[in-house]
DNA sequence: CGTATGTCAGAAGTACTGATATTG
DNA sequence: CCAATATCAGTAGTTCTGACATAC
């Protein structure tokens, strides 16, 4: 069907493993995250920051649990999240004089600074990444793995 | 340049979180971790199970170093997995009497039937992970990720 | 002596669950 | 009384590192 000469990810296996797409794109994917989280740590940050920052830049403001449905980060590890973004000055998180349940969480200036550095430091990850393949080979990857991903999601 | 239509892994992020790979891919692999783990656990096995029994029935006998480098699990690991699977016959740990540091690891024909379940178990979790896409799509998406693993192998 | 092997103990980061106090 | 929010504590599974005794 196929040449093996770059399917490289398993050496070993001649059949039965070679056919195992969640190993192909687990292994894939953790190679992935070691790229993005060593550029991320060179900045100081990690992946959270950026999704969280990304989030309230562009569909504003919300509270924990919005920001949680959003981003797909927990609830209880939102907090240590944003304990560090507001260290950092980076959000403001203030309660919510409609809902005292809630803090309402706001990117401050320095935040969009930040976003944009971190962007910048993910864009240049995704390049690596995706080096070996052409535009519409990258379009595709996206693609095929979003219809994947979405057909999961539904259950 | 597409539609965004089935983009559903992240609705929250216009422009920023969607085009890095590393999210969808990372997300899309979790839910098939999920899926495959589930699988395994139905019977009992867990993914290195079958990864080791796999590298033994296709490649042979080997030393446990042989076959961290095989499967890529860690030679820490492998002891709790070879630990297991002796425990159920599934594999033969005896001495290497050429080497005495060594054990030779042989698949037994007990072992071989559990692979030959594991296969089939995984068969059906590969073709429900990639029920949405045709033979094309799915070689396709086998060597797009190949390529970029091989890159990201290559340092 | 330096090196490889199998084994154990444990760190680090991720994903996830449960409990709780406060407020609606 | 029930539900939602933010927070904290802790579990589970994976990846990975370091130490160590034994044997080459």
């Amino acid at each position: 069907m196929e040449s093996d000469a770059d399917l490289r990810f398993d050496h070993d296996s001649p059949e039965r493993v070679k056919r195992q797409l969640s190993r192909l794109t687990g292994m894939t994917a953790g190679q992935m995250r070691k790229v993005a989280s060593a550029a991320l740590a060179g900045v100081g940050a990690h992946k959270d920051h950026f999704v969280v920052l990304a989030s309230l830049a562009e569909t504003g403001p919300a509270s924990q649990a919005q920001l949680s449905d959003r981003t797909r980060v927990y609830r209880s590890d939102l907090v240590a999240v944003l304990n560090e973004l507001a260290a950092a000055g980076f959000v403001q998180r203030a309660p919510d004089p409609e809902d005292k349940r809630r803090n309402v969480i706001t990117v401050t200036e320095a935040g969009r600074e930040r976003l944009a550095e971190l962007d910048a430091v993910l864009e240049g990850v995704n390049e690596h990444i995706m080096a070996p393949l052409d535009e519409d080979e990258r379009a595709m990857l996206f693609r095929l793995l979003a219809r994947v991903n979405a057909h999961l999601a539904d259950g």
